[in-house]
DNA sequence: AAAATTACGGACAATTTTGTCCTTTATTAT
DNA sequence: ATAATAAAGGACAAAATTGTCCGTAATTTT
């Protein structure tokens, strides 16, 4: 479904709304061990994030990346999404054809256009502020 | 969503499906070139089709693919998509987690379940009969 | 000012996926 | 029987994705 990037970015940015909700920010060894994810790799994608304004990164020591609790309810799911992947889970035709449309459809195409319009509405309306929130109630796990 | 292999996959076997309503096979050569896949790589997709009896093949001669039209109405998406990308597109976690279900969910399983669930009873409930319908009567296509 | 800390960024490496080439095997037509 | 045809299958190649390493830049503490 979506890349391992895009795995690593959601988990990451989850973590760092929920531990930003005390004030102080998370260092990249921290968010990499708690969503047990490759460092380096993980610093990849966090640029990618801070790049597109997702997370706010400082360097230096007490630097770290943060998510402020208004842009955690302001960014969705889909930006995130959006950044690392690109449109096509939710744009794309399922065959892989560039011109798919209502009008051209592929074979799957009527199948197909209520899922990912499902699929595009949830990333749509899931904040990150929502998953931080599943995680601090101890709804929803990063871990195991 | 699906793999290249997958979507030629789907595309090779409704395209055979298509063509064995007159009865006759249909040549590794005229379906790539049909379905503008690559040759070589769409054979070792339907090696896998063929290998699980999705479709029937040929060698020499005359030889080639085919599906029957029984067979075309009992064949599912589901099984080509499990037989080429396995079952992590409906029964994985969105996140990538190995263990993620109802009592240990990851932050966005519950957002995504109904999703996947909709895919997977979308590829369980539509036939390649189905879709080479479309075909024949203009409704969908192969090309473009 | 110097040292320590932490993100940034470039280059490189491993793995997976996608794609090619060529030989072998089965089948049909001559 | 022989030649021709078409899928099967193994080995290899290219590209994309995933992952690592290491030096640089920014910031804070001492």
């Amino acid at each position: 479904m979506f890349s391992k990037a895009c795995e690593y970015g959601i988990k990451a940015a989850v973590y760092i709304a929920y531990k930003s909700q005390t004030g102080d920010r998370v260092g990249l060894g921290e968010i990499a061990k708690e969503i047990k994810s490759p460092v380096a790799f993980t610093a990849k994608v966090l640029q990618q994030l801070t790049r597109n304004r997702i997370v706010d990164s400082v360097r230096g020591p007490t630097g770290g990346f943060r998510i402020s609790k208004e842009k955690a309810q302001r960014i969705k799911l889909f930006k995130i999404v959006t950044v690392i992947d690109g449109d096509s889970i939710y744009n794309g035709c399922g065959l892989g054809f560039r011109y798919c449309d209502e009008n051209n459809p592929c074979p799957i195409h009527h199948k197909f256009i209520h899922i990912r319009s499902s699929l595009k509405l949830m990333l749509e309306t899931t904040s990150l502020f929502d998953l931080s929130s599943d995680i601090n109630e101890g709804i929803a796990f990063l871990k195991k």
